[in-house]
DNA sequence: GTATAATTTAAACGATCGTTTTAACCATTT
DNA sequence: AAATGGTTAAAACGATCGTTTAAATTATAC
């Protein structure tokens, strides 16, 4: 009767439901239904719900964040070796690219990236201090290369631009499944290659703007 | 014992406590203890707790659609008479302008705003259908506004962008009290002018730029 | 094989929830 | 004043919830 990953199966279930219906519409009894557990095994592998939903996102926000500051530092370091500063696109890339591909076809982190980009927008949710707190010191990271790239833009105006900017990679990080009306001759189903690449033209063309 | 205003009452405590914790997360009893009426008075004037949500959203929505479209169709209106294209930031400003500005000091649409926020982001929640049927209509006119504007830009590429703009505004929405860590020499108190020209410089940018 | 630890399980607990019920109270109409 | 309609109120309902409990089962160590 033991099962030799139980607590992958919750952590799975409850990534695709919290990632669905948000983390107070989602019940326990959801959750191992969907895992085919029983329900005391939350509480004996992860103690409450709450750190249930903590090791959701510690699960992968590690190596996602990982891979954004590899690529961010890739960028750093060949700026420092050619002796000229870090470029934007390269640096926003940094933070898109590694976090788009997650809803890439055959990634296995669709619900992730939803998740994340709930827990960004539940300002007073049960989720979003821990994923802030893994965030903020990356974004810091983001920010001061901004900063260097982009010497003829103020400071603060290239923290509120980096605000705008998550703002948008949280929007389509949640919304790839539902376009709403489309206008006709818009296929609202996108590669993801594209959409990162028009997701950094905008973003990098804002960055760069100077008033 | 009969209160004149029972229903203003639970309009804006619900108003509050939904744009705060969200609607799940809200109970009809915190509700009717903020307002201080009694639980069943809900049900009474509104029926149900979704029913209530529904007033929420619409008692200002249709008031806050109207200014963007007045603004939309001033910006239209002046280009036809003076023979040219719509201005893009014109456009953009009609769509963000009146938005932000509900966050503004001595503004009563604070929690309103943030409301608005999440139901953009919660995709499977209760309201979002609601907020969405009522926004789709006037997106589709920003939309063609801006396809005329900018005739060079490929009009998938405008939706995608709007979809981005509605993003960061979004994030605008929600994000007026939380800041997270902030880099030494930047005030995170901003004006609401200040904010709204800074989307707009962000916004309008990404929107012009040709790939 | 026995003792110990780990894991699973069903039932129960106490709490909270949205909704309903029904009587009392208040306001308006005749 | 009585009849009618509107509103409030407390209690109750049935349901769901996260958590706990204690026994049974399985796995591991000796």
């Amino acid at each position: 009767m033991s099962q030799p990953d139980t607590k992958q199966r919750i952590l799975d279930a409850a990534e695709e439901l919290f990632a669905r219906n948000g983390f107070y519409a989602t019940s326990l009894r959801q959750i191992t239904q969907l895992a085919e557990v029983n329900l005391a095994a939350v509480n004996y592998h992860f103690g409450s719900k709450e750190e249930l939903l903590e090791a959701v996102i510690l699960r992968h926000l590690g190596p996602l964040n990982d891979k954004r500051r590899q690529g961010l530092e890739h960028e750093l370091q060949l700026a420092q070796q050619e002796e000229r500063r870090p470029r934007p696109r390269q640096i926003m890339n940094a933070l898109v690219e590694p976090t788009l591909q997650l809803r890439a076809p055959g990634s296995d982190h669709l619900a992730f990236v939803t998740l994340v980009g709930r827990l960004l927008a539940d300002t007073q949710g049960v989720g979003h201090e821990i994923f802030v707190r893994q965030m903020v010191p990356m974004l810091m990271q983001f920010y001061q290369a901004l900063v260097e790239a982009l010497p003829e833009v103020d400071p603060s105006l290239l923290y509120w631009r980096l605000h705008f900017t998550v703002g948008s990679l949280s929007h389509m990080m949640r919304c790839h499944d539902r376009h709403g009306v489309v206008p006709p001759g818009i296929d609202p189903e996108i590669e993801i290659e594209a959409l990162i690449n028009m997701l950094l033209d905008f973003t990098v063309a804002g960055m760069e703007v100077v008033p």
